[in-house]
DNA sequence: CGGTATCCTGCTGGATACTG
DNA sequence: CAGTATCCAGCAGGATACCG
């Protein structure tokens, strides 16, 4: 048993729970992808994520403003709303690179024990 | 507006997903990070962890066993029980390196928009 | 010491209807 | 078109007691 430990400290623990807080949920995810995809109009967007309901997508759209991952245009006259990614949102794809290749492996891995 | 857009296919997606699914949930990081910084044995793991409680950590450690990321041994008369972080735990090293880095940026940058 | 069993609360997300 | 409002179900997680 080698002890190689690697100790995060607690403020490296918080920022660990910040990031996953920040794209956990059952939606994040798949609506960032739409939104990066082309999609810009709210009725786009929850046509192109199924099964998500209006509820579920105003309310990840307005988390992920916050978190400014997509940010939201209104034209003068009030009749075009739409919703594009950040480049700040685009800092995330290192990680979700990694984060997709390990849940590939995982998945192959815990497949062939079985 | 660029459209240098990154399109996940489902699969990936689905992939995200279970990568989070397996780091996610509220207590999952800090007893790997306990396991990983020496604490072996159930007891000491539960004091090492603030108010985590027994059921919980219970079914955190087997959730994380499953996941192939701890392992539990019991010596031959069944006194001694310990856990220990697996190689393939330490896979999953750059992802949260990754991840604290984005946490630490992010809380920064929220902060600073204040 | 290393857990289970039981009971309970609160939050996440679903279904559906409604609106400016 | 772009959402809100309301109500409800299920499950993650907490409190506490108990067990071999």
């Amino acid at each position: 048993m080698n002890n190689s430990a690697i100790i995060r400290t607690p403020q490296e623990i918080q920022a660990l729970q910040d990031t996953i807080y920040v794209i956990s949920g059952k939606w994040k995810l798949p609506v960032i992808n739409a939104i990066c995809s082309g999609k810009r109009r709210f009725n786009e967007i929850h046509q192109s994520v199924p099964n998500i309901t209006k509820r579920m997508l105003s309310k990840e759209l307005k988390e992920m403003e916050m978190n400014k991952l997509i940010f939201r245009t209104v034209n003068c006259d009030h009749t075009l709303i739409e919703y594009f990614s950040t480049e700040y949102c685009k800092t995330f794809t290192p990680i979700l690179g990694e984060m997709i290749n390990w849940g590939l492996r995982h998945r192959q891995m815990i497949r062939a024990l079985e």
